[in-house]
RNA sequence: CGGGCUGUAGCGCAGUCUGGUAGCGCGCCGCAUUUGGGAUGCGGAGGCCCUCGGUUCAAAUCCGAGCAGCCCGACCA
């Protein structure tokens, strides 16, 4: 490519409206363009990028037996409701109808539609497992899309689906692509943790994240350095060391307590408790992921302990869950926030012909002597066993984990909580999709039994902007080599030096010859505005074709490490192969 | 959906409080000089001041409604 000719419209100012540092500079160095919120155009450096994370994507799928199909973006609204998820997914979803007035959804995710396909064609567990992937275009109407290309409401992934005849087969496929994703995001250079996650509505049994950490993430990983124990901490655990109670007495005693609104409150209230003696008691409705009905919970917690909303919504099998309004409150419990608590609230329920579902945190299994609300206004309950008094409808794992706190897996590592940002997620499914819409194979002895699936997503838009935040410096972008826009620019710092214009285009030729993917700056342009350009888009190897071309040589720089040297022209092309290939 | 902020030239912004000729920097076009880290001089082009309505002799500016974008939170497959 020219680079006179080459469209990339670079700033020479911060956009106003970029505060992350991937979204500036992707603006700044020309890749992309909004059209609105969360929508973006790419242009034709982005492209590039683009095409060449396809391209490991392709390779790494077809390695592990991928087949590549090209599904519709747009749905009918049928098969979205025959697996539930017309009703069971929100707002996110982007609807619209036909001429003739018929439900149709753009699609966000793609398993009902190959699972349409798997239902009619795959009859044999002799045909399994098959492995299916696309690279197609997502569309999710996020609440709020942020941070350039972070959070978007049209973007390009890559999802695969497998199908296997039972557990142990799924166990397989999942390993693959788990290996598949790890030589994906290495060859993107990209430096990432796999954690635990929640499957939340996706369904299914288990389900891990590909987590590059950047300040940017909207994601918080907890992990341990010392035995490489990472989770989302909407599925992170700590170990605590355990609290010692006194018995108490026989029963709860109530005391008035004024004033009192919070935890904080009572810690410093006569006769109060400090927060790790205390519970705390949170009302949420929660929606039945099943039946879409609407029902309170009443989650209990130590004093001390946030908690977490996805851990509550998992633990009930709820599709979401939202604080309960202040009214809503009162007439489940007759009293405020601040004076609720568990002991009674049953009952209280029931009188309000309310249905309630109380989840206690494990970290109050066994736990004595406790002071909580009395569900009447200003008072509280002292002496409160967890299990005589309250009674849980369930124990769960709902407290939010904290930087510092004891690894929950080995001895002697403590949790180190971190900003990252989600690049690939894959899921065991199970028969979620398979059994709601009835694809089933025969075995071998003739049974029919619903296939087992898994999913498996990468954003591609992810991984470009996990690289810029990963590789860049106060000059611009350092592309990664694998996915930069080109191997090399040729700078030719004076077009209108006839010998160095000659020799410039020379090398061009006998680079390209050579197999790399190169640009030759052969703008009319000052060599300082060429060498910012050059910084800024990142181009991972720069051959400045300048004065020392009158001994036949050039400079050839590295943008990763700014280190340049003089190279004779005759060598630059296999020092340049050399260092391009080497280890991609 | 709640809170905050912003819409003026391609980009970054001033002007709005106190109504009266629409400005600055960068970029763009032409000419000259310059040519290894975002050159200099001279000349020039470029505007539905987000939209609609209202007040006024007169609105970028005041009032009302709407739309759009950004940030925080809620939310998020």
């Amino acid at each position: 490519m020219r680079w006179s000719q080459f469209f990339i419209p670079t700033l020479r100012e911060d956009p106003a409206d970029a505060e992350v540092v991937s979204h500036r500079l992707l603006l700044r160095a020309g890749l992309i363009r909004q059209l609105g919120a969360g929508i973006y155009s790419y242009l034709p450096l982005a492209q590039r990028v683009a095409l060449r994370v396809q391209k490991i994507l392709r390779e790494e799928m077809n390695r592990i037996g991928g087949q590549e199909f090209y599904l519709p973006a747009i749905h009918p609204a049928e098969v979205w409701k025959e697996s539930g998820r017309w009703s069971a997914i929100g707002e996110d979803m982007f609807r619209l109808q036909d001429r003739r007035g018929s439900d149709m959804c753009l699609g966000m995710t793609h398993e009902e539609i190959f699972t349409a396909i798997a239902r009619h064609e795959l009859r044999s567990y002799k045909q399994l497992p098959q492995v299916w992937y696309q690279i197609q275009m997502k569309f999710r109407d996020e609440p709020r899309p942020k941070s350039g290309l972070m959070r978007l409401r049209t973007f390009t992934m890559k999802d695969a689906y497998t199908f296997d005849v039972d557990a142990s087969g799924l166990d397989r496929s999942f390993a693959d692509q788990r290996e598949a994703y790890k030589r994906i995001f290495t060859r993107c250079g990209l430096k990432f943790a796999i954690v635990e996650a929640s499957s939340g509505a996706m369904g299914g049994s288990e389900s891990s994240e590909f987590i590059v950490r950047t300040p940017a993430g909207e994601d918080l990983i907890a992990s341990c350095e010392a035995c490489g124990y990472a989770a989302n901490v909407e599925k992170a655990t700590s170990r605590l060391s355990p609290i010692e109670d006194e018995a108490g007495p026989e029963a709860p005693e109530e005391f008035p307590t004024p004033n009192v609104r919070t935890i904080e409150d009572l810690t410093t209230f006569p006769g109060g408790a400090p927060a790790e003696r205390q519970i705390k008691s949170l009302v949420y409705v929660a929606t039945d992921a099943a039946t879409q009905e609407q029902y309170a919970a009443l989650a209990l917690l130590r004093g001390d302990h946030p908690l977490h909303e996805t851990k509550l919504a998992d633990s009930l099998g709820a599709s979401q869950v939202r604080p309960a309004h202040p009214e809503e409150i009162r007439e489940l419990l007759g009293a405020s926030a601040g004076s609720l608590g568990g002991v009674g609230a049953a009952d209280k329920a029931r009188a309000a012909k309310k249905r309630l579902r109380i989840v206690a945190d494990e970290a109050l299994r066994g736990r004595r002597d406790m002071t909580t609300g009395a569900n009447k206004d200003e008072h509280h309950l002292r002496g409160v066993s967890v299990e005589r008094d309250i009674r849980p409808d369930a124990w769960a794992d709902l407290r939010t984990v904290a930087s510092g706190e004891a690894c929950p897996r080995c001895e002697s590592g403590t949790l180190d909580v971190y900003k990252g940002m989600e690049v690939g997620h894959i899921f065991k499914l199970g028969t979620k999709y398979s059994e709601s819409m009835g694809a089933t194979v025969l075995t071998q002895d003739g049974k029919e039994v619903p296939i087992v699936m898994g999913s498996y997503g990468i954003g591609v838009e992810r991984i470009i902007t996990a690289a810029v935040e990963s590789h860049h410096d106060a000059d611009g972008i350092k592309w990664p080599k694998a996915i930069a826009p080109f191997d090399a620019v040729v700078t030719v710092t004076n077009v209108k030096n006839e010998e160095m214009s000659a020799a410039g285009e020379r090398l061009y030729e006998e680079l390209r010859r050579a197999g790399l993917e190169v640009i030759i700056d052969d703008r009319d342009e000052r060599a300082g505005v060429k060498f910012k350009d050059a910084d800024l888009i990142g181009i991972p190897f720069r051959i400045t074709v300048g004065k020392k071309i009158t001994d036949q040589k050039v400079e050839l720089f590295d943008r990763a490490t700014k280190q340049s040297e003089d190279v004779d022209i005759a060598d630059v092309a296999a020092e340049l192969q050399r260092r391009v290939f080497e280890g991609l």
